[in-house]
DNA sequence: GTCTATAGGGGGATAGAC
DNA sequence: GTCTATCCCCCTATAGAC
């Protein structure tokens, strides 16, 4: 079957071991083993280790993404008179790649780990790939912002969107440290609480007057 | 002179490599080249690789975490009948690191990079060294937030610091996208307003009541 | 403390048989 | 499409001269 196809097993293996150790630290013989193919097919299917990076993040970036752009529409269709609540517009961005996180199923904690590296990394070729897309989908998102939260400036706007993604960012990677964050967090949160408290903290953190944290 | 050593020099192109490359991507050999020394140095001075990534991050590390703590015993002082305002606690929490990001003259941007990857990092020795301190730092910050914001569980507290360090993260590596996002932010925003913005979004994500979202 | 030389291993990539 | 075998490079680390 497909899905269990020599391609299918280099990119799972690959999405796996870039996640756990990172793309420079991963070889291609470490692939091939966890995969369990020839280091020549590889080469075969890909081309060169580049190659397959990209084909690592195209495989999954475009269903996070879409989902984003789907869940967006949504709300565009269900309030046309009025602006979308800011909280809607931040569960509608963060769900997707949060969700992701507890997906072990299909691989997503894995993707997840890649991605939340990803996000830390300045290399040009990954930064490339990881925000093409990322883009449009934050262009879209500022612009239906700029309806819902007209009293805040437009950079004031962009720039709470950056802490909100770092927010994100952290709260994604948050399954991958329980060895050593156990003691930190006493109580155990569901994936439906940590979204829900990741997005009131970003509608309110979007939402606050410039003025509001100096009388707290 | 002590700061043109041959050890300050290996470490200052070290810890340039490394936030720029990533720790495993960087080799040796680059370093030597940039720090225009023998690779056998390397070795004499600190013994292995590994060992040379903990003094390159231990040598800064220290610094922040004391700026944190002194500046959190200065709020202390000058609050001492009232709760410490969340906002203080969280410009003191935030600007030492935040500080570091435009610091160029002893190559604080170079620290501030890998401190982000760090962040992003789930192996566990670059866990153990980064967090080590950062614990004790933390619990101190929490055990005061505890006070000057009740109305919010502990947990919830915890969360929310987490979310705040993420925010952090993403504005530390803001001055090292210059070439991907100059033209996602239009305006230039001084690092004073950067910061100032950064503390408003925790302090108000902090302070917000759980139910305060379902309204925006 | 600093150098050269080299050991010893692992890396990406490719040629060519099947 | 998949395999074996191999090329050639770069890596960390060390030995030993100065």
């Amino acid at each position: 079957m497909a899905a269990d196809s020599t391609q299918q097993r280099i990119l799972d293996s690959a999405e796996k071991l870039f996640g756990e150790h990172g793309i420079a630290a991963t070889s291609l013989r470490s692939i091939i083993a966890d995969a369990d193919v020839n280091i020549a097919a590889i080469h075969y299917h890909f081309g060169s280790k580049d190659e397959l990076v990209k084909e690592v993040f195209g495989r999954r970036i475009n269903q996070v993404n879409e989902a984003r752009l789907r869940n967006l529409a949504q709300l565009r269709a269900k309030f046309t008179d009025t602006p979308v609540p800011v909280s809607d517009l931040f569960r509608a961005f963060l769900t997707p790649a949060v969700a992701l996180t507890q997906d072990p199923a299909r691989g997503g904690l894995s993707f997840a780990r890649l991605v939340a590296r990803a996000h830390a990394e300045t290399d040009a070729a990954v930064q490339s790939v990881l925000f093409h897309e990322l883009k449009t989908v934050l262009e879209q998102y500022l612009s239906e912002l700029g309806r819902s939260a007209p009293h805040v400036s437009e950079s004031e706007r962009r720039m709470r969107m950056l802490f909100s993604a770092g927010a994100m960012v952290q709260t994604m990677l948050l399954p991958l440290r329980q060895d050593f964050l156990n003691h930190f967090f006493d109580a155990k949160m569901s994936q439906e609480e940590i979204i829900e408290s990741l997005v009131t903290f970003c509608t309110v953190g979007m939402q606050s007057e410039p003025s509001t944290a100096e009388r707290l």
